[in-house]
DNA sequence: CTCAGCAATGTTAACGTTAACATCGCACTC
DNA sequence: GAGTGCGATGTTAACGTTAACATTGCTGAG
């Protein structure tokens, strides 16, 4: 900077000032400088801004997992709205669930200045540790509405209200025996699914079958939890299965006991992923507003920086209607 | 740390030197400084560090797009590398590929003092973007090796080895028209699989069949593709998608059709995407290493930094038999 | 007993930037 | 034509750390 100062003549104070405040400094002076940083190559040091206004511009997101689709999806999200909004992303992958690891995470996040955080927490053992923190810097938690957040500030989307939907078109389909089976039940999301499928049954006046527990949320273990299916004393009309890969296994499940989907039993997935349209058939599902979601979580975020408070802004799912689900016949 | 120090009643620099050489203080003040940097809830700010010592410990990742398979998942294996490595990662998702767009992130982050850059360049835009920038800072591309790198450090996944290996087996179980559906030509993944699956046919000394261009890696792009299919004169024993969900549209589009994989068709993908294995059928596809191509991409910009020169190194991929592919009956 | 040598600690300056304040010169008012 | 105000620029100090050098006091060799 006192380089570019040099070469152009003027006080390093000025360069400053053409970096943060142009219209304070005159055209002539402002072009001659501009023109000598350009030659110069000169880049700004960050590092020494930051010491000054102690301000880096750094959003750091904590994700879990590098495989499961919400959490992944949802961090790509938050850096592109962080992107928009003029922060750079520091990206943290924790891989355990204990406390201790999630301190020092967010410690070498501190450390490095970070102005927010953004914790994706899916399950209750990530929520706890980031809940346990000495907030010294701004910190939102990315999950669902059924954490009892206390003073966290909290974004996310609605899950229960995507299994509501889910669940309500099976109803309005016809069906009057909806089973679910849900995820990895120490997952927020999967529980946030499984009240949402009872809430719309109890509003329908219909009970429940029993539930079956998926032991992942690969399409593995929606085709191992289906066989489960096969010992119960009567097949539902219908299934709610609490995610896209669940949904995968137990058609092949079903398929393989020579039942059609969904001529014999329709089924309803949650995400919406890629390949859900191709499957066989095409996946009747909920998706999941990702984007919009990681927006809102950082706008949260950023309210919280600026002193704000903020209602927890739980986002809305949508069903996607495809070939999976039909009317009773 | 001056907080510290006059509380230990020390000076900053003694401070400074538990951190940095402990084995230099006297074991007796060190305890005490210890003592009092936990009182006093010290941690130390390393932007003020990295403005002395010009070194952050950050890693920039360059990624395109949020959502293809590749790519993603490329980001989190180098994180998780990095991570292991004792660095951070920052990440910046390059949405566009102009050279402007990838400039302007890159001086995002050498401004922001990162160390290194690992931008995943999947295709020529990115690559050519990266290549003309000034190496202020070590540089790896990861990519195929179809890329005329020049002297770029280059790691990636062998997408021809992977592609011979696919049309192999699609030979070994005897079929002798092997069609292929390509990906986005733009990308070096695509070509490289055309010209594995070239390769192997040559070797083999079979003719190549039309070649199929997709317009996109989605299913819905391989279900379109897969039309194209329909218009030939003969159809294929045997077609070898570039990537799983192209195969899923592929196999989506033969089954409207009346023709089931693999009894009439052998279908092989590439990916292996997590659901790969519950397709109906099954799909037979291989496997990218990204975890182990990420930690080959992070050792290589570690030993670029350190001055050390290095051969490309492009990691293996390996055939998964699953039951879309059949000997011709 | 003296002083070299060394371990332990302290002092000073610098990294590159920005905030606060100081200065300069010019246009405009009365 | 002197004084006021303001726009443009310069000067100084500080952010929190580490490197280089300086100091202190003690041990042990001669």
């Amino acid at each position: 900077m006192v380089d570019v100062a040099k070469h152009a003549g003027v006080s390093h104070q000025s360069v400053s000032r053409v970096l943060n405040a142009p219209e304070t400094v005159h055209p002539d002076t402002r072009e001659r400088i501009e023109r000598s940083m350009a030659t110069l190559g000169y880049r700004r040091n960050s590092q020494a801004r930051a010491l000054k206004t102690q301000s880096t511009g750094l959003i750091g997101v904590v994700s879990p997992g590098d495989t499961d689709f919400g959490p992944t999806r949802m961090t790509w999200a938050i850096e592109n709205a962080a992107r928009q909004r003029g922060y750079a992303t520091a990206l943290s992958v924790v891989r355990d669930q204990r406390a201790a690891t999630v301190d020092s995470t967010l410690d070498f996040f501190l450390s490095h200045g970070i102005e927010g955080i953004v914790v994706i927490t899916p399950v209750p053992a990530l929520a706890e540790a980031a809940k346990q923190l000495s907030t010294r810097v701004p910190l939102v938690l990315v999950t669902s509405g059924l954490w009892p957040a206390g003073n966290m500030n909290v974004a996310g989307i609605d899950q229960e209200l995507g299994a509501r939907r889910a669940t309500q078109h099976l109803i309005d389909c016809g069906h009057r025996s909806i089973a679910h089976i849900a995820g990895p039940m120490d997952w927020f999301d999967a529980r946030g699914r499984v009240v949402g499928w009872r809430q719309a049954l109890a509003v329908a006046d219909l009970s429940a079958p029993r539930m079956i527990r998926a032991s992942g949320w690969t399409a593995e273990a929606g085709y191992e939890a289906a066989q489960q299916l096969f010992s119960l004393p009567a097949l539902p009309d219908a299934i709610f299965a609490s995610n896209d890969f669940i949904a995968l296994g137990l058609i092949r499940a079903l398929a393989e006991h020579g039942l059609s989907v969904p001529g014999d039993i329709s089924v309803v997935g949650f995400d919406d992923v890629d390949a859900a349209g191709y499957f066989s058939p095409p996946l009747t599902t909920v998706r999941q507003p990702f984007e919009e979601a990681g927006r809102a979580a950082l706008e949260l975020l950023l309210d919280v920086s600026d002193g704000l408070t903020h209602v927890p802004n739980f986002i809305s799912p949508e069903l996607v209607e495809r070939g999976s689900t039909a009317l009773r016949g």
